[in-house]
RNA sequence: GCACCCGUAGCUCAGCUGGAUAGAGUACCUGACUACGAAUCAGGUGGUCGCAUGUUCGAAUCAUGCCGGGUGCGCCA
């Protein structure tokens, strides 16, 4: 109707000729116009059956890969190593992951990188704390088991010692000088804080690894230069003693220019050094052609001045895309940024735990007669799925509100209605397994039910190409719901075991294809199915 | 002050490159287990899509203004 409004045409006209531009295409059943000038098409049965029934042989063509397959660096999880991580590090660790998954699914190099924080004034002050303790070395390593505790006690020191702040600053500076004491000192907190990290993301089964680790410290070494071109090109101006670039679309209070801090004004540097540092790199060491920054949303204005600035310097190649991929602050139930009712922060691995009792509970509810293994593989499966699903289907720009009920319910749109349709699906191929029946190769569409599940399943490889675009990852959370809820409608409308003959190793066919198509999508969320639950 | 994001059912959220009667989940009320698994299914109650104006054959969606909330704006990351 807006190409009719371009043509000046009546959109019902134009609408014919469409329609009879189409006759002939073999997938079209019919077409037909309606209301003002809409085109329903209906597809051919025929054809949708065979194309399903192609799936079945190869459960490959479920997704296409991209023809034109990119080097993608994907900047997600990054946390500050100072502190152990909590709730609000869960968004941009497994929506991240989800979007390397699915660039990886579509046939793209994916490069992972784990910007970690382990640099800055934060590791002068713990280093001090450290230093004071570790005379005593077992309870040295018994405080550092707890990040959190730690990390509090030496902030209070630092706030309520002067001695202590000022020995803080001192080892921030012997530390970036390379002063090897420190060096150990930070090298053994950092080991301490990755195993913390890596024991959530095995929880998480977020496929980050030490050689995906690219930290803050790892750009240290290209700060100077990094400082020294930006000079080169004329791009840096001293400002109250800081290097700083100004650029005409930035501007802050009172409309007065916005700079971003190269330098500081006592020569130490900020993370836009840093960030400029890491984007050379992944441009021109890397070679990427695009770069995905996972980082919360209150952060955009600093990506879109470090995107700028890098523009501007040269410091990323012309045909390599930049982009931001905010995600929301996680809200209170109060509507404010988070904290729980004691002013504490709910520490991941606390969540994870309490996600994975409260399935126990449940699958011990349910199924009583599974062997303890089992049950526990079961609580641990539904229990982390259940957390990561309920913060993947939501769309990742909106802010987030914390609440663990609706964080850890098992009903309704949840990962484990996903995971119960597709447990289902497994007792029925079990079933027929023992009677010798096994899925045809043919799929017959007969029944609306049958028929609206294959159009779904036929429709997974465009969801996942577009998502390699957007990435938004709630967009296939939803698409595995509907496709899960339009399994349950064909399961209770089609009976397979009362069926026969090919309508029964056709319908087991359609059911198996469900199944593949559910597992491919779990996996893009990185949630593994269950056989059983 | 400026910029970005957000206001949709009691609650949590989809839908936003304009399209047909605005959708889910949850909560609440009915109904369905001698079972292809009830972590399910079928049905019902529940909406001035913050307000207003504009563009359009047509607006939750686009534009402008207003109201309300969040976030960010020079040496933290």
């Amino acid at each position: 109707m807006a190409v009719a409004r371009q043509l000046r045409q009546n959109p019902r006209e134009l609408a014919m000729q469409v329609i009879n531009a189409l006759s002939g295409n073999e997938l079209i059943a019919r077409a037909e116009v309606a209301g003002p000038g809409f085109i329903n098409i209906f597809l051919n049965d025929d054809m949708l059956a065979a194309k399903a029934s192609a799936c079945l042989s190869d459960p490959g063509a479920l997704i296409v890969p991209s023809q034109h397959p990119q080097t993608i660096v994907v900047d997600y999880s990054s946390p500050n190593l100072a502190k152990e991580m909590h709730v609000g590090h869960l968004r941009g660790t497994i929506i991240g992951d989800s979007i390397v998954r699915i660039l990886e699914a579509l046939g793209h190099c994916v490069l992972r990188q784990n910007h970690v924080g382990d640099w800055g004034t934060q590791f002068g002050m713990l280093i001090a704390h450290m230093n004071s303790l570790s005379s005593d070395n077992r309870a040295f390593s018994n405080n550092l088991a707890d990040l959190e505790g730690f990390y509090r006690a030496a902030k209070q020191r630092f706030d309520a010692e002067p001695g202590f702040a000022d020995q803080a600053r001192a080892y921030v500076v012997k530390l970036q000088q390379g002063d090897a004491d420190c060096l150990t000192a930070w090298q053994r907190f950092i080991e301490e804080s990755l195993q913390h990290c890596e024991e959530v993301y095995n929880l998480l089964s977020v496929g980050l690894k030490r050689n995906d680790l690219r930290a803050e410290s790892f750009y240290n070494k290209d700060l100077p230069t990094i400082v020294h071109d930006l000079f080169d090109k004329g791009l840096l101006t001293e400002s109250d003693g800081a290097q700083c670039v100004f650029l005409d679309e930035f501007k802050g209070k009172d409309g007065s220019p916005l700079p971003v801090i190269i330098q500081k004004s006592d020569g130490g540097y900020l993370y836009a050094s840093t960030d400029l540092a890491a984007i050379r790199y992944r441009s021109d060491n890397l070679g990427a052609d695009r770069v995905l920054y996972v980082v919360d949303a209150r952060q955009s204005l600093h990506f879109q001045q470090v995107f700028a600035v890098a523009r501007a310097a040269g410091f990323v190649r012309e045909n390599c895309k930049l982009e931001h991929i905010a995600y929301g602050t996680m809200m209170g139930e109060d509507g404010k940024p988070f904290k729980t009712r004691s002013g504490d922060i709910v520490k991941l691995r606390e969540l994870l735990a309490e996600a994975v009792s409260r399935a126990q509970y449940l699958v011990t509810e349910k199924n009583p007669d599974l062997s303890d293994s089992e049950k526990a593989l079961i609580a641990s499966t539904v229990g982390i799925a259940s957390v990561k699903y309920s913060d993947l289907s939501k769309n990742r720009t909106s802010d987030y509100v914390f609440d663990w009920s609706s964080m850890l319910s098992f009903e309704g749109n949840t990962a484990p209605y996903l995971l119960y349709a597709y447990a289902r699906i497994q007792s029925v191929l079990r079933r027929l397994e023992e009677e010798s029946i096994f899925p045809g190769d043919h799929i017959q569409l007969q029944q609306s039910e049958e028929r609206s599940l294959a159009v779904k399943i036929l429709q997974f490889a465009e969801l996942v190409q577009l998502l390699g675009e957007d990435c938004y990852p709630n967009q296939l959370c939803l698409y595995l719901y509907e496709l899960s809820g339009l399994f349950m409608k064909f399961y209770e409308g089609c009976p397979i075991l009362k069926s026969e003959g090919q309508v029964r190793t056709s319908r087991l066919a359609l059911a198996k294809l469900t199944a593949a198509t559910l597992k491919n999508g779990l996996n893009l969320l990185g949630i593994e199915p269950l056989q059983r639950m």
